[in-house]
DNA sequence: TTGAACTTTCAGTAATTATTGAAAGTTTAA
DNA sequence: TTAAACTTTCAATAATTACTGAAAGTTCAA
């Protein structure tokens, strides 16, 4: 499997990226070529399109996996396993933002709820006490909306973002109903 | 400077969480430490606090500063720098998300904006353009509304997030308006 | 059951990233 | 100016993370 140098730039790109969106070179790379590929694609074909070993495709594909980015495919009378995008360019990037959150939120806000319970017993500790409180209160507003939002239709989620500036209209004239 | 157990906890917990919001354990220790502290502390003491070297805490404050996450305070009479939080918690979580917007979207986006502009030269290529411009349109949605979030005011943006379940309805709503 | 065709695992190693500490740089008071 | 009190830099090294490839595991047709 030989990329052509327009899909082969934009794989390199993806894997460059890869461990700001949360996973490492290889899987960003792995990642984007499932994307920009319409066919499902072998482990061996991954191995050799992107010159990394089979084992580490193989490792790829778990870790794929665990963030649901990933289907396998079954040809009849093949019996190797065919990768596929999980969903739509929208499902994905969803699942991993919904991961995320639940790897760099989910963690504090635990520990912050079983430090609030303590009582302080120095000023320092107090305000120790009030900054978790803060803290708190915002991941947890953040985890909230952040549900909500996933409980959107893709249709109503593009319909709210495209609000754009009216948004704050709209905040603003429910505040007002709200004071009545 | 020597640690209360509770403080302390809190602390090694932003260090274990740092690399999962952008930065490595050092920096998140120190995040964490200039947050659960009311007084700006000096390069020395968070040196002594977090047990690293001198060298480390200059390095990481330089990161922190590329952050707009730290300021500095001068006390009459004293050389040493003090450091403490840029602004409440609210605009450090800010801070962090428009940052990594910037290191996570905007290259991308760039990559992308270039790579539309060519013209596909087989079918294979077609299909990836048209990925391409699927996941661009998303990326350039997400930083328009990103936008639009970070010019609320802090009351605003309470505000939405608090609208919760019946932020469906209020998009709805609009949608029915425009519709007319 | 065998063995061919595949996948996974994991110990060893390579590559990357973070840290130290000594040296160089900066600032200010005298 | 000097030197004390600080900060920054950076080469060497430590720590962490990723990758390879051989071996073990799995599945299935015959």
């Amino acid at each position: 499997m030989i990329l052509s140098p327009k899909i082969e730039n934009f794989v390199l790109h993806c894997g460059e990226m890869g461990s700001r969106w949360g996973f490492n070179r290889t899987i960003g790379q792995m990642v984007g070529l499932l994307v920009i590929n319409e066919k499902p694609l072998t482990a061996n074909e991954i191995a050799e399109a992107l010159k990394i070993s089979r084992g580490n495709v193989s490792m790829g594909i778990k870790e794929l996996q665990s963030w649901q980015l990933v289907k396998v495919h079954h040809i009849p009378g093949d019996r190797k396993e065919y990768y596929s995008p999980n969903g739509s360019i929208w499902d994905l990037a969803n699942k991993v933002f919904e991961e995320r959150r639940k790897r760099e939120i989910d963690p504090t806000l635990t520990l912050l709820r079983d430090q609030i319970l303590n009582n302080a017993n120095s000023a320092e500790e107090k305000y120790a006490q009030e900054q978790m409180q803060s803290i708190h209160d915002l991941l947890e507003t953040v985890t909230k909306w952040s549900a909500e939002l996933q409980r959107l239709s893709p249709e109503q989620l593009q319909s709210l973002m495209k609000l754009g500036s009216s948004v704050g209209k709209v905040i603003d004239l429910k505040d007002k109903l709200l004071r009545k």
